[in-house]
RNA sequence: GCCCGCAUCGUCUAGCGGUCAGGACACCACCCUUUCAAGGUGGUAACCGGGGUUCGACUCCCCGUGCGGGUACCA
């Protein structure tokens, strides 16, 4: 099997279009086959600059090498579209030899009028063939420079293929148009180039998104036209946004690197990716890269379009977290705990493993363990369900834990502080929150003892002291 | 307008004529627990509508409806 992705360089990737690559790259990977890279770039007018080393990057970063492409070499490249054109026009002039595409002179206007023309009869849009009868005219025309296109001969009859997870599709060839080929810069179309790339290039299955299914018979029409067998067709659904609609640039769909910055795992984005419209046929969802290829068949693509659902991947990234060796998640940190060492790392990894749902996530929860914080009057204190006098015993029994028996044995110390909650008849859930804000300014973050710890005992009493100089300006006013 | 495709909980999906329609995310409750998480247990929640075919339809066929896509010298 050899399988291709051959975006065109007009942006970042998305989800969406990732999603395909993942998929044509799975399927290689399963079947022991190639995954071909080829860039797109046939109309010069939508190129964005930088846009090809973006999607290279995309593609690395998230562990789907090809073996042939940009940076690879092969036996079929060059795999940048403009640098194939002499190969276009070669077989260009092979279609126009076995009078299975034309010349064509028409302008834009005439088109265009043509088409309003056909849409008020309820007619299917497509060209008239105008030119096709009068081929000698037109040969003189483009000899006296007028500007031209190569249209592909429609044949006549019904186009079908077995769609690998569509099943069978067929089509009408007369509600086909006359496809232009050849455009009058010289430059391929679409339609053209990947046809030729796909066939030199030995690709056993086109894997694309299903927005190319009408115009499949265009292609079948050329296949046959140059004698080619064709390749077996994979139309992958679309991947839709929250609104239902069809992810895309214009409509602000994120750049999978975004994901990167934002803290998710290569290995989860590739997994929920995978999710959007496969399913492996067991209730297994948690997979990683090489289970993936392992499993993966074309055959288990789901026909339906897929919204794309971000608190599975915030899910997924979870799991993902949970499944690196400490030391890779260390590793993993250093981008997003800048200037931290590797020591400090190791240290707060145990306690934040659990607690991320993205790597970013590590930055807040670690703040009050990396800098001092001061006390606003969001912060409440003490908190919810915590009385004054409850909070005053809880501190007071952790400052004096530390100052005698240091912040050696966190077990003693919580028994320490448990029974001075119960003291006061509070219960140790909620006396242990008073500790939580006055140590992290939060009620809700790291293990306290264990941030102690970190932290050290000096820091500690220091906030502790804050912390309980605070009860103690709160309760002369109320006294 | 014309053409094509798709249709199961809110979301991702399993299902391939006979199931109490299963799982996951999200949500809710409980358990565990030094907070929050993580983890565990349980719960709410779905076959778009109408006709057929069949002893029997989520499943097969037709028609609607809805949604998506194509209809370019863009890919």
């Amino acid at each position: 099997m050899r399988t291709r992705f051959a975006p065109s360089p007009t942006g970042p990737l998305h989800v969406g279009s990732v999603r395909t690559a993942l998929f044509s790259w799975l399927a290689a990977r399963h079947a022991g086959g190639e995954f071909v890279l080829r860039i797109e770039d046939t109309d010069q007018e939508r190129y964005i600059p930088g846009s090809e080393a973006l999607i290279l990057e995309t593609l690395q970063w998230l562990g789907l090498e090809w073996d042939e492409g940009p940076e690879v070499d092969g036996p079929h490249g060059p795999y940048i579209q403009s640098l194939r054109t002499e190969m276009y026009r070669e077989h260009a002039e092979i279609l126009v030899q076995r009078g299975a595409a034309y010349w064509c002179t028409c302008t834009a206007e005439r088109l265009a009028a043509m088409r309003d023309e056909q849409r008020r009869r309820s007619e299917p849009t497509r060209y008239d063939r105008r030119c096709l009868t009068r081929q000698d005219e037109v040969d003189a025309e483009r000899s006296a420079g007028m500007p031209a296109v190569l249209r592909l001969r429609m044949p006549d009859g019904t186009t079908e293929w077995d769609d690998l997870v569509r099943g069978a599709v067929s089509f009408d060839n007369a509600d086909i148009d006359d496809q232009v080929l050849l455009k009058s810069d010289g430059f391929p179309t679409y339609h053209l180039a990947v046809v030729v790339d796909d066939h030199l290039m030995r690709i056993s299955h086109v894997i694309r998104s299903d927005e190319w299914i009408p115009s499949t018979p265009k292609h079948l029409a050329l296949y046959a036209a140059f004698e080619w067998t064709p390749p077996r067709f994979v139309h992958v659904p679309a991947v839709l946004g929250a609104d239902g609609l069809k992810l895309s640039k214009r409509r602000g769909a994120r750049n999978v690197l975004d994901y990167g910055e934002m803290g998710y795992l290569p290995s989860a984005i590739v997994n929920a990716m995978a999710l959007l419209g496969w399913s492996s046929g067991s209730d297994e969802e948690l997979f990683t890269q090489s289970q993936l290829c392992e499993r993966f068949t074309l055959e288990r693509i789901h026909p339906a379009p897929a919204v794309f659902d971000p608190a599975r991947l915030d899910h997924l990234n979870g799991q993902h977290i949970r499944l690196l060796p400490a030391e890779a998640l260390v590793e993993a940190l250093e981008y997003h705990l800048p200037g931290s060492s590797k020591d400090t790392r190791r240290s707060l990894v145990p306690m934040l493993r659990d607690r991320m749902v993205t790597l970013a996530d590590a930055a807040t929860l670690a703040d009050p363990l990396l800098h001092e914080w001061d006390w606003d009057d969001a912060i409440e204190f003490p908190p919810r369900k915590v009385d004054a006098a409850t909070a005053r015993a809880v501190i007071d029994a952790c400052i004096d834990s530390v100052q005698h028996g240091g912040l050696g044995d966190l077990d003693a110390m919580r028994e320490r502080i448990k029974a001075a909650a119960e003291n006061t008849g509070a219960k140790p859930r909620d006396a242990f929150r008073a500790l939580y804000v006055a140590v992290l300014g939060t009620p809700a973050g790291l293990p306290v003892l264990e941030s102690m710890a970190f932290i050290g005992a000096e820091r500690s009493l220091e906030r502790l002291r804050t912390a309980r100089q605070r009860l103690n300006v709160r309760k002369i006013p109320a006294s």
